[in-house]
DNA sequence: CTATAGTGATTAACAAGGCAATCAAATGCA
DNA sequence: TGCATTTGATTGCCTTGTTAATCACTATAG
């Protein structure tokens, strides 16, 4: 029996990392990435509180949880995240009347302004990426990726 | 034809986060990672240490540099799980001859069984996936993914 | 009303991400 | 040859990711 080291065993074998959809999804994101942190470096925050604060602003007060599913985080993550803007100042929290373990957060006018304050550079990185990337292929990508985020396995 | 698509208030305005690439992208991944992160559980190997493995099984001897490119890590990250896959026999590093600074990555024995072991689960997901989502959407996804990648901002 | 289970949020402990500084070997240049 | 510069890798420091355990409060059964 000669041995065959680069052929297909038993088990067969995986696909090319090339073709392999979370690598691919982490590569085309650390395109985008490494522009909008440097955005952000300028205001001291980092891309997940610029998600959290995106949210918040977008769907007024809500509660941690959903937050965490919007925001991609985990809890443990957004508590953290959450004392640190807070004590910041770009949000405020309360808790719940009537379910005393939730709290409800909402964003302050330091937040809105921090968001203003990026607005035209975030504009101007999205239009120059469509024009890179190509409007059509853009809102295709957006389409495929609503698509694949409803899917269950 | 009825006017802006999107209203803008003083000062403008950000997307919906719903068309926000980063964050689809992120919420994307998500889907696939939950499956897969349970799959690898079982091994007690982290989804990056996978990325490390696949990269250095498809490219044999590799130096980190490219190691760290090809698996979407910073350096600082993959010396520290160089180290813990070293300690654990996955895999093999060796100083360059030529140029001592380099270190050659190579995969163990125990390192391939770790890989096969997850072939066939792997194929499966990957499989249940593309009928969930279609061979079609799947590969356009990956072609517009690894064009995106391309892009410079 | 009390015991119990369930839910939202937090804490703890450790791995990994991210940035700056550093080390060691190699390279370029006077 | 000397010496600054560059490059591959590492370390330190802090933030975030991840899991399990826990706390505070609510809802439910007996």
């Amino acid at each position: 029996m000669t041995g065959k080291q680069h052929q297909e065993r038993p088990g067969g074998t995986l696909r090319s990392t090339h073709r392999s959809l979370p690598i691919a999804l982490l590569r085309a994101r650390e395109t985008l990435m490494e522009p909008l942190r440097e955005m952000l470096s300028d205001s001291q925050i980092s891309e997940q509180k610029w998600r959290v604060l995106r949210v918040v602003e977008e769907d007024g007060p809500i509660e941690q949880t959903m937050i965490a599913e919007r925001a991609c985080l985990l809890l443990p993550s957004l508590t953290r995240i959450l004392r640190a803007m807070e004590t910041d100042g770009l949000l405020l929290r309360q808790t719940g009347t009537e379910d005393r373990r939730k709290s409800f957060v909402s964003i302050s006018d330091k937040g809105r302004m921090l968001i203003q304050r990026h607005i035209a550079k975030s504009n101007d990185l999205f239009a120059e990426l469509e024009r890179k990337f190509g409007r059509e292929d853009m809102n295709q990508l957006l389409d495929l990726l609503e698509k694949l985020q409803k899917i269950r396995l």
